[in-house]
DNA sequence: GCGATTTACGGCAGGCGTAAACATG
DNA sequence: CATGTTTACGCCTGCCGTAAATCGC
């Protein structure tokens, strides 16, 4: 009779996936966990919201409606996490990164998911470009940190994998050594706990989170 | 970790209750299980979200933040009901009606809960105004639908209790005679079903259902 | 047969109520 | 003592995963 916001944000889910199998899979479910969600909101609201076909499943012109509603109200609550932490004085902000692809797809983005769950009140932007054009973007402020390949004997080849990475932030330089193959992505870069909250960026750096993704 | 619009709900609830308890009561719950939500709530984004004080309980600043996205996503879940509603031809609009105080507290009151529960798309406004100014108002179309006091021999003592309403809707007269005391409140006007959506008022009149409240 | 979705069923976390305890004027 | 909130504990609904079934190409 009254419609669940998770049940909402599955059928979001589905709706952006394009499809039960796709959902569960975004969502770290099982299709048949998503099915009986999918089945329970329409049994609640009386509708079909799933067009079932052999291909995957599409929304209805209701489960369009009914996701539409499902993305503002994700939209409301990332938005009260923002407030929450900007409230109680917690690392606020924008921070723009630059980096090359391997770096991004390696390195920043199994990284954002942590930082995301522990610092809501930061927005990562990260975006890629050349090293040349990343320092001058770096002293114009359009970017906060950069990260690019150093120069190694070694960097001659085509696919040549960087050895260490030289990031700047804070009018400072970190070298970050390479290490050996791990499971779990650790940081080393140094701490600045939060020192306020603050619109301008940047607010704080990446702590150190030994437990983080 | 995530936040819960359950919960958040919960929270709107004792917001604007003033405390657990009479938010319990609102809720139909117990207050142990008001404070447990509210518990869980505050241990998920790891702020205090309530002050508690001996008169009660009021919400700390982060809390009013949570509060005030619970009503963003509550009137979302209303509008999204209401959007449902008129895409599938349902009665969806706006019907205004008059009455007088008697009739508002024993009859309408009671009856809005379930007509929004099976009609969401529509929209009762309910006013009170004597007989002359309802008349006047019925003819300019400002009200589509009034109730007054049957002119009866036994209406002449200060509070005289209306022995029989007439009701007027779409150029027609119907009176309803007064029944017997019964705990079930039912309606006896007849039946015009949806005719399709349309933002105009009135687009259907209230459908004979004998299992509503 | 393969891909996608659904159904049946069992386990388990979470929500709620009862009852008692705690806090405060 | 009265009011308001919280805690402990048991029950039960509801969610999820496993496995099997269904449907369509």
């Amino acid at each position: 009779m009254d419609i669940d916001a998770r049940k909402l944000a599955v059928l979001l889910a589905v709706h952006r996936a394009g499809g039960v199998l796709a959902a569960a899979d975004v969502l770290h479910l099982t299709p048949s966990a998503v099915s009986q969600q999918i089945a329970r909101l329409e049994s609640a609201v009386g509708v079909t919201v799933l067009d079932r076909q052999p291909r995957g499943a599409v929304l209805t012109q209701a489960g369009r409606v009914l996701a539409e509603t499902a993305e503002r109200i994700e939209s409301e609550l990332t938005d009260a996490r923002k407030a929450l932490a900007a409230l109680q004085g917690e690392v606020t902000g924008t921070v723009v990164i630059s980096a090359f692809k391997t770096v991004i797809r390696m390195l920043l983005v199994p990284l954002v998911h942590g930082l995301r769950e522990q610092f809501p009140g930061l927005e990562l932007l990260i975006r890629e470009m050349d090293g040349e054009k990343a320092q001058q973007e770096l002293r114009s402020g359009a970017v906060d940190l950069i990260i690019l390949e150093a120069e190694t004997p070694s960097a001659t080849g085509p696919r040549a994998a960087p050895a260490m990475c030289r990031c700047w932030r804070n009018r400072g330089w970190w070298s970050c050594p390479r290490r050996r193959r791990s499971r779990s992505v650790r940081r080393t870069w140094s701490t600045s706990p939060g020192s306020g909250s603050t619109r301008t960026r940047p607010p704080t750096a990446p702590p150190n989170r030994p437990g983080a993704v």
